[in-house]
DNA sequence: CTGTCTGCAAAGCGTTTGCATAAAA
DNA sequence: TTTTATGCAAACGCTTTGCAGACAG
């Protein structure tokens, strides 16, 4: 049995082929596709499905957990099968988003705490979004 | 000769009243409002003042670097008249904005640095954005 | 006078919602 | 059989663009 599947079905999520392609997608990717460059993928499998389904799909991957949506930029959203929180990296030349997670990690313990402790506030998420031009692209650019 | 004139005449801007408005406006509040909530308040010196200038102006006064605009969870842009990039925290409660100055600052110069000479990147611009419930939201939820 | 801004309107884009049909459990 | 997903279409909200008249320099 296919562990995608049992993830998608701990989670009350009916299995349904579209699921396991556009899930199964995400996880195969290193890069953080928006929604329109899902569907593109999944058509090539699946000629009849709608962007719609796809939307909503990654939606519910969402809202359940299993993936993490990044609202990054100005522009459509990126979604990433890493649901856990870390540094992207986005790049204004190739319109790319990296993970950079191999790179000396920046400790955000003092702010957490200070905002919790300190001020009392509670803390869901953080984002830590890094702007520019990649390798590749810097060396177009010069 | 007002000090916000001055500055919006140097990045060659015209100086019209509606424009003195919204960047005074801007830089006389510690929120960060979005561009509803400028037009809003600018409406009530100038009644005949369409949205459209107030979204153009903001978009003007955000491409001569005089203010910012953040790219906040998923609705409305939020404008800020400190154009240095600092923490932001926004409470899923109230939907407020609040800066993070006051707070131990976290040191993104290992994060930076490695993105630079380690890997060749060029960084123009970092967010640093946390999500939860301020003081007095949280006391209310309990 | 010249270039820019203002105000209005319409279009663009990503996202969300409604509904009938189809499929999973 | 019941519940949820799919596919289509239309609506929605924020943002952008086009244009004629008004205003700053």
């Amino acid at each position: 049995m296919n562990g995608l599947a049992v993830r998608l079905r701990e989670k009350g999520l009916k299995v349904t082929p579209q699921r396991m392609a556009i899930y199964g997608m995400l996880c195969s990717t290193a890069s953080h596709p928006t929604a329109e460059q899902v569907w593109g993928v999944i058509r090539e499998q699946f000629p009849a499905v709608s962007f719609n389904t796809v939307y909503t799909t990654l939606g519910a991957l969402e809202r359940c957990g299993l993936i993490q949506r990044l609202h990054i930029g100005e522009n459509a959203a990126h979604y990433d099968a890493n649901a856990k929180p870390h540094v992207h990296f986005t790049c204004r030349g190739c319109a790319q988003v990296f993970d950079c997670e191999d790179i000396p990690e920046v400790d955000l313990r003092p702010l957490t705490d200070e905002l919790k402790r300190g001020k009392g506030y509670s803390v869901d998420k953080i984002e830590l979004n890094v702007y520019g031009l990649c390798g590749e692209c810097v060396t177009l650019e010069d």
